[in-house]
DNA sequence: TTTTTAATGGAACCATGGTTCCGTTAAGAT
DNA sequence: ATCTTAACGGAACCATGGTTCCATTAAAAA
């Protein structure tokens, strides 16, 4: 069994919070691939042991991380529109990856991910509990005629997603209001076009 | 200045072209954080005071190897329609990011960009090279009346490519023609709706 | 061909993450 | 209140990237 699960009262709960608390600081002033876990322990006032012990390495850091952040999820919006209920998940998607404590804990995030098969698992799963948050103002839009029926919900919101992180991972263009607005419309649009047909 | 730069004849050239093989070897099979430049050069048949000294960081040397990549560009297609061309465009990446070897490497790519300054240029540089070179399909789509004028061209093959990319580094979906076709599909739908309509 | 020196590469060296040991602290049971 | 032991943490230890030194090799100039 895992250390840190017996005892899971008061000091070992202060623990991770206090390393979890650190690490985040390290991964936004350092980067993922200059984070040492002795200087998260030192940061956290603790012992370097304890980190070593309980988490190993950097990525299993990370992984327990998004497990601590996937907790607290934003409810969705119901504006009465697809392309509002769409505006509204780009806009929260632009302000998460442009605060610069998130930003640059996504995108170490997702490097972790691309390193390590657990952080990887644990990543997929916050994601997929944000998107079925979403995939309702979709289901809405179908019924109420906006969208063809049979269009894949959590396609649609997935493509709202796409070209924001594509933003911050590869052509490292702005992430502004004009993309996030641009994002919205242009996932309405295509999925009125039938280009998210479930497939099969 | 830069060794290897004086005198770039005969050897210097074979040890960088081992050098580069190796790096890309060991990228695909032990993936970006557990590289180490020794291995390299041993895989290289290289001392490992050349590597340290030519390069110094893995970074740098990815960077090296994206200049290199760069050379070689797929020329765009043109097939006469909007949707032929970018299903073309949507597919070669598709074939890229599913090619064991590539695939592989341009995930090493975006996690060494995500890591440092020099690397995110080289990225930026590459893909703006490939753009440059598809933009033209969407000005012909332009010019023959399929889209608005106006249509940032390089938004919709950037459009293309998002999907695909979110698949790889963020939601880890499976990378099929399916998701290749539907990406073409939505770029061309959403800019037909006039969503990549250029700004200011 | 000879000369010059940029670039290479083996070996010894060093620094810095990461591990082990063991005594201490405090959570949870009695 | 007392006891048991899970979990913590300091210190010494170790392994493994990364650097330095210097002799050797081979481009390019003369």
């Amino acid at each position: 069994m895992t250390v840190g699960t017996v005892r899971p009262g008061g000091r070992t709960a202060r623990v991770r919070a206090a390393v979890l608390q650190a690490a985040g600081d390290a991964l936004v002033e350092d980067g993922f691939d200059k984070l040492d876990l002795a200087e998260i322990a030192r940061r956290a006032g603790v012992g370097k042991t304890t980190v070593y012990r309980r988490w190993g390495t950097v990525a299993a850091l990370v992984a327990d991380m998004l497990d601590d952040m996937a907790d607290q999820s934003t409810p969705r919006a119901d504006t009465g529109s697809l392309i509002g209920d769409l505006r509204a998940n780009a806009h929260l998607v632009l302000r998460t990856l442009t605060d610069p404590r998130q930003g640059a804990l996504f995108r170490a995030i997702i490097v972790a991910a691309a390193c390590d098969a657990r952080t990887a698992t644990a990543l997929r799963t916050f994601y997929a509990v944000r998107i079925a948050e979403w995939a309702p103002c979709v289901e809405q839009a179908i019924s109420r005629g906006e969208l063809p029926a049979g269009t894949d919900a959590t396609e649609v919101i997935r493509a709202v997603s796409a070209p924001l992180y594509y933003r911050l991972m590869i052509s490292q263009e702005p992430l502004d209001p004009t993309a996030a607005d641009r994002a919205a419309e242009a996932a309405a649009a295509a999925a009125r076009a039938g280009a998210y047909a479930q497939t099969g």
